[in-house]
RNA sequence: GCCGAGGUGGCGGAAUCGGUAGACGCGCUAGCUUCAGGAGCUAGUGUCCGCAAGGGCGUAUGGGUUCAAAUCCCUUCCUCGGUACCA
């Protein structure tokens, strides 16, 4: 027998590039990851990643987002789920047009020629995608349906088009945010200065759902997303109050400047006002001699990012317009500011500004010399002293102070009485603002979904006909070496007749948000194909919402938010039935490159998976993209450490093939532990493996992909040692390998297969594929110790460890504790104070003086 | 700036209902073995003192709570994600 398994290892060496390909050609043969979707016989998991970006820069981190879920997907399946994993691919955006610009082609080329080899890639890593299912949002059977939910949303009053703000190059139109470089705010391409401005653009309601998106009851997510949408929505409780411009040499006052504030406790402290440099009353409140100085300021203003405006540490700036207002509770004139700290799309664009109460004025206050008059006042504080920063702290105790007939009230009761006050003479009135604001869905660009409406004279917007859709894209495209959107010099495009009155009219040329795409595209995969409409209901009602949803952090705001409002829109629109899209979410991290930066083809940073699994197989390298780390962390890539995976896989080959065999080079090989009889060792082998099972399916659960490998690694590790002695071979070695190739499995799909293929007809057993096993059940006697081993501190430091019996009662540990010599020694005559049995017999602290 | 996450050996990381810090792997050191390969096996490996037994120190920083802190609270520093036209 020796001599079979040694000639039989010699010939046989675990080579990957033999046995992947041909089991992944056997499933896809078998159909074994097609689901059916009519398939009620067993529960449904509905198992989605976010679908990939083919952008030009393919890399292992497209695997590391992949692996884990394909690993769930298949441990789902062993639990007897109906598990639905489909993919597809977010095909229209920015990067494709950015190549055609630079390089020319079309984005479609360029789009479709990564998908090819995105595909490939995917189906080389064994994942268990359901192709039949995929999506392609550049298609136009898929684009189509967007086009349909718009025109259902512009019924419905959630679509309307508004003047907003681009960012602005003379030769290439429209840029977004990357396509604008340097401090200087130049354009990518061309180089000119980056100006604003305003566009007429769709919009989409979000605002509409804010306050339902504030609540996530019945969805299962980690909680700094949630925090995450919350504070991006920044729902405020406030009052609008209005203030009255006084009259002076140059103006007759009366305008009306409403304020938003969350503080109208604090308007006795109100000492000047600030409006955005966007504020339609800005020009007429500006005093002649002041005019230049302000045009120039809010030129100014407008060229700056809105990150770089609120920010704190930058110091403030502004000027006073040469205008006074009326503060509406004690009559005072205080000077009316523009300063660029304020914005325009936040509440009224204007502020009443409270020094003493808030950071942001306080700094201006200072600058500017303007007086801070403090009213809010914890009881025995001089209301008198002066401030030397904004007093923010807002406790129930405090009271209003320098605020007239409304001292000595509570804070938030006095701000209700003012605010009641002015509300009788149609001066104030509570108010609720969101920091949220309407998606805007335009883009000034040809690789997007084209805005199905018509601009007529006669009739103004009419939307394009149901029966008229898609709205196509054309398909040849002329950049001529601009970034400007090409679809407003085709005419074939543009020119069109109104489908109201049949007169020319001009299309719209904006197209879509590449976010509307992938806000509803995991409905989709449960009809891809269906021609009357996006949605298949039934499919819907059955499938949805989606059990476990994957993806990056980066996308806790707008994609996860977009998605939920999209889905509370079409709910609305009686198309579907649920009103949140993921029941749970699990963010993933994001693989850099070596230099710790995201990785692209231009910064040379990009790992090719390719290579990889031509060296190590594809098996090493799913395993090694999950061991090393947790999934939620991402991190920079390094190949570093890899070898030890391949190793793992190794040794599971041979301890699989080869139970029998020694090792040269261990002194002990072929000899059980000193002191352990071979029924000693079968028990703890089956034991090591129960337990491994316990923890490995936790690990799943848990998505401890990193963890759940090293245990597996430590039971290949015990296993090893019994090899080549009596007990290999044995009922229990043979349980204990079945077990581990049961738990690999997911994991390492090939390699486990292969193993569990030749295991069986080893066995005499007919084959059955490992990916449809049930998974195994832990045997709870397997697991169980006689004793347990308790680490003994005194004052907090390690000293000792004493066995004792499983079941020890506190009272008995004690009494071992003390019968120690070592602690004897330790403890010197003294007794202890007090002894800390913790954690249900877990550790024992001796307390000393 | 603001919102969110994170900082542990030479490296990736483990341990977070407060209870043995460093599992597992890489690297390194020594030995063994050999089908001499980009192999395999065994043992050791936080750091300092020590022949050893053993002891001191140690989880970004400084403080606090506790019998006990990587874990909880406060301070400071650093890194990453998002910041509404990258996806």
């Amino acid at each position: 027998m020796t001599e079979t398994t040694e000639s039989r290892t010699r010939t046989e060496r675990y080579d990957p590039a033999s046995i992947e390909p041909r089991w992944q050609a056997r499933w896809a043969e078998l159909g074994l990851y097609e689901t059916d979707l009519s398939d009620e016989s067993r529960p449904k998991y509905y198992l989605l990643t976010m679908y990939p970006y083919p952008s030009g820069d393919l890399h292992i981190g497209h695997w590391y987002i992949v692996t884990p879920s394909d690993a769930l997907a298949r441990f789902r399946r062993m639990h007897g789920y109906n598990v639905f994993f489909p993919i597809g691919f977010d095909a229209f955006g920015l990067p494709a047009e950015n190549a055609a610009i630079r390089n020319g082609g079309h984005p479609f080329t360029w789009t479709m020629s990564n998908i090819e080899t995105m595909r490939r890639q995917f189906r080389t890593m064994g994942a268990t995608f359901a192709w039949n299912a995929e999506v392609v949002t550049a298609d136009p059977t898929y684009y189509r349906w967007n086009q349909w939910l718009f025109l259902r949303f512009l019924e419905a009053g959630l679509a309307y088009r508004a003047l907003s703000t681009v960012d602005w190059c003379p030769n290439d139109g429209t840029l977004a945010r990357e396509q604008v470089e340097g401090a200087d705010r130049h354009c990518w391409r061309c180089g000119a200065l980056v100006e604003k401005r305003d566009l007429e653009q769709w919009f989409l309601r979000t605002t509409r759902y804010a306050d339902e998106l504030l609540d996530f009851s019945g969805i299962d997510w980690p909680e700094p997303v949630k925090v995450m949408q919350s504070n991006w929505i920044g729902r405020s409780d406030g009052a609008e109050i209005e203030f009255e411009v006084a009259p002076d040499g140059h103006q007759p006052g009366g305008d009306r400047l409403r304020v938003f504030t969350t503080r109208p406790d604090t308007l006795f402290g109100a000492t000047f006002m600030v409006l955005a440099p966007e504020h339609p009353l800005v020009a007429r409140l500006t005093h002649p001699e002041r005019q230049a100085e302000v045009e120039a300021y809010v030129e100014q203003a407008r060229r700056r990012t809105e990150i770089d405006r609120l920010s704190t540490e930058r110091e403030k700036t502004g000027i006073a317009l040469g205008s006074d207002a009326i503060n509406p509770v004690n009559g005072e004139r205080i000077p009316i500011f523009v300063a660029d700290y304020v914005l325009a799309g936040y509440g009224t664009g204007a502020i009443m500004a409270v020094p003493a109460h808030d950071e942001r004025d306080f700094a201006f206050a200072r600058k500017f010399g303007l007086q801070v008059r403090r009213v809010v006042a914890a009881p025995g504080l001089d209301a008198q002293a002066p401030l030397d920063s904004a007093y923010i702290a807002h406790a129930s105790d405090e009271r209003l102070v320098n605020s007239g007939r409304y001292d000595g009230m509570p804070a938030d009761e006095g701000g209700k009485a003012m605010v009641a006050w002015l509300a009788e003479t149609g001066r104030a009135e509570p108010k609720v603002t969101y920091r949220l604001r309407d998606w805007l869905i335009s883009r000034q660009r040809y690789w997007g979904t084209p805005i199905p409406v018509i601009y007529c004279e006669r009739d103004g917007i009419v939307p394009v006909p149901d029966d008229q859709l898609p709205v196509l894209l054309p398909e040849t495209v002329d950049y001529a070496g601009s970034g400007d959107n090409p679809l407003n010099h085709d005419a074939a495009f543009l020119d069109v007749v109104c489908p109201r009155c049949g007169l020319p009219a001009r299309r719209e040329t904006d197209t879509m948000d590449t976010f509307v795409d992938s806000s509803w595209y995991w409905y989709r995969y449960l009809s891809p194909h269906k021609a009357d409409g996006p949605v298949d209901r039934a499919m819907a009602d059955r499938w949805t919402p989606v059990d476990q949803y994957t993806g990056g952090a980066e996308h806790a705001v707008m994609h996860l938010l977009y998605s939920r409002f999209f889905i509370k829109a079409m709910a609305d629109s009686g198309l579907i039935r649920d009103r949140e899209p993921f029941k749970r979410l699990f963010n993933q991290g994001q693989i850099l490159g070596a230099d710790g930066e995201r990785m692209s083809k231009s910064r040379g940073n990009v790992q090719d998976p390719d290579e990889l699994v031509r060296r190590y197989g594809a098996d090493t390298v799913r395993l090694f993209l999950m061991f090393m780390g947790p999934w939620d962390q991402g991190g920079p890539w390094s190949p570093t450490g890899i070898g030890g995976v391949h190793r793992f896989l190794n040794r599971v080959w041979t301890l699989a093939l080869d139970p029998h065999g020694r090792e040269p080079g261990d002194p002990d090989a072929g000899s059980l532990p000193a002191g352990q009889s071979a029924a000693d060792a079968r028990s703890a082998a089956r034991s090591a493996a129960h337990r491994t099972l316990r923890d490995v399916s936790a690990d799943y659960e848990a998505f401890h992909f990193n963890t759940m490998i090293a245990k597996l690694m430590e039971l290949a590790n015990t296993l090893f040692r019994y090899r080549g002695t009596e007990i290999a071979g044995a009922p229990e070695w043979d349980e204990a390998i079945r077990l581990l190739l049961l738990m690999l499995a997911p994991a390492a799909p090939h390699i486990s297969e292969e193993l569990w293929s030749r295991h069986l007809s080893a066995a005499g057993e007919p084959w059955s594929s490992i990916h449809t096993q049930a998974w195994p059940e832990v045997d709870p006697i397997a697991v169980v110790d006689a004793t347990r081993e308790i680490p003994v501190q005194v004052n907090g430091k390690l000293r000792d460890r004493v066995t004792v019996a499983a079941d020890a009662t506190n009272a008995e540990i004690e009494a071992a504790v003390l019968a120690r010599e070592r602690i004897a020694s330790i403890l010197a005559g003294r007794t202890p104070d007090r002894i800390v049995v913790a954690g249900g017999g877990r550790l024992v602290n001796l307390v000393v003086r």
